[in-house]
DNA sequence: CTTATTTGTTGTTCTACGTCAATCGACGTG
DNA sequence: CACGTCGATTGACGTAGAACAACAAATAAG
């Protein structure tokens, strides 16, 4: 379960097999069940999780009850309430596991330490900082020079390994509009061809 | 004009006056007047922009001839074009100062040696970079959850110190609306009271 | 001070998307 | 196997915000 784990920061800097042994220790394993909650909106957010298996989704739920969806995570990615987990916040989001999941966990206190006794973790979480940046700019052009349809088609087109595997409404909700225009989004893209 | 600089740096991370000096020779300090351009889309980013004094705006401009703002930053922030940057692709962003600012301007290569040379910076891009993500999160949301006025209402209170400076047209494009909507929202809102 | 240019406002009309309500199918549970 | 729940679809109708056009106000330039 640890290996993906090794492997995916491998791929953004160098880790000695000592270092990548000690690098591991720090992460507990835990599985979640389908429909399962890894954080609720007003707890505090204790862990960066890292996917290992499955998919899960983070949002946060407005006064109205309407979810918003902030995020997907499959395998290799990372989620977390940021805000909370380094803060100490209250969570404004809350993680739901969409599929059984296999999840990685790694407290503020254990990364502070990785952070010291590890050099290149720092790096890493900083490149992997820099790209969820970029990321979510992306993200923002998306709705903000789209339609609902020409961003349904981007991303289905651009990570369709993802959106492939989450349910329509929470795609909806990522896009920003409701399921019942989805719906139609996705009927009148399969008449045209 | 690097003493803004190193104040920013210190309300997140420790440097002795020795590293704070060294952190400043890596710096380019330059001048724009009010609409010029830092950088042009198409172009290589070779700079991560400091702002010690003025307004920027990054924004893209999509095949129809729209802008599109994606952040604003004035003193203190810091904007570029990240994706650019960091690998080296062309630019997608232009930024433009909205007033006449001073800059200091850091290179790939400076930013690079700074990392390798003073520890602490290595942690505070990382913080920096935390902190740009939960505020685009944010952002995601606001335009997600959110009517055009209330998210207009919001960033006027939340960050008016930015927004009161920013050109209307501008704000409403960072909003995802067009100046004629925003325009009649802020009627509405002025006759609420 | 006068004229251009840019920026913001107002009116009218149009459309993408939302809302509400009903239906259908797919699962999961007793 | 029947029933309840949840997710997706479809239809009818309503609305926020876009598009287009004209105008006013503010800034810049001569």
């Amino acid at each position: 379960m640890h290996e993906h784990l090794i492997k995916t920061i491998r791929q953004k800097v160098n880790l000695t097999d000592e270092e990548a042994a000690t690098f591991e220790r720090f992460f507990i394993p835990r599985k979640y069940r389908k429909r399962q909650y890894v954080l609720n909106a007003g707890d505090k957010c204790q862990y960066l999780l890292f996917v290992a298996k499955g998919l899960l989704r983070s949002f946060t739920v407005s006064d109205d009850g309407d979810e918003h969806v902030m995020q997907f995570a499959m395998e290799g990615a990372w989620i977390t309430d940021m805000g909370s987990f380094l803060s100490g916040d209250d969570a404004i989001y809350n993680i739901e596991a969409l599929e059984d999941s296999e999840l990685l966990l790694l407290t503020r206190d254990g990364m502070e330490e990785l952070l010291e006794t590890i050099a290149n973790v720092e790096r890493y979480f900083r490149v992997l900082m820099q790209n969820s940046i970029i990321a979510l700019q992306k993200r923002i052009r998306l709705t903000q020079m789209y339609s609902a349809e020409e961003a349904y088609l981007q991303i289905m087109e651009l990570q369709p390994d993802v959106f492939n595997r989450a349910p329509l409404q929470h795609i909806a909700s990522y896009l920003g509009i409701t399921p019942e225009t989805l719906s139609r989004i996705r009927k009148q893209v399969s008449a045209k061809r």
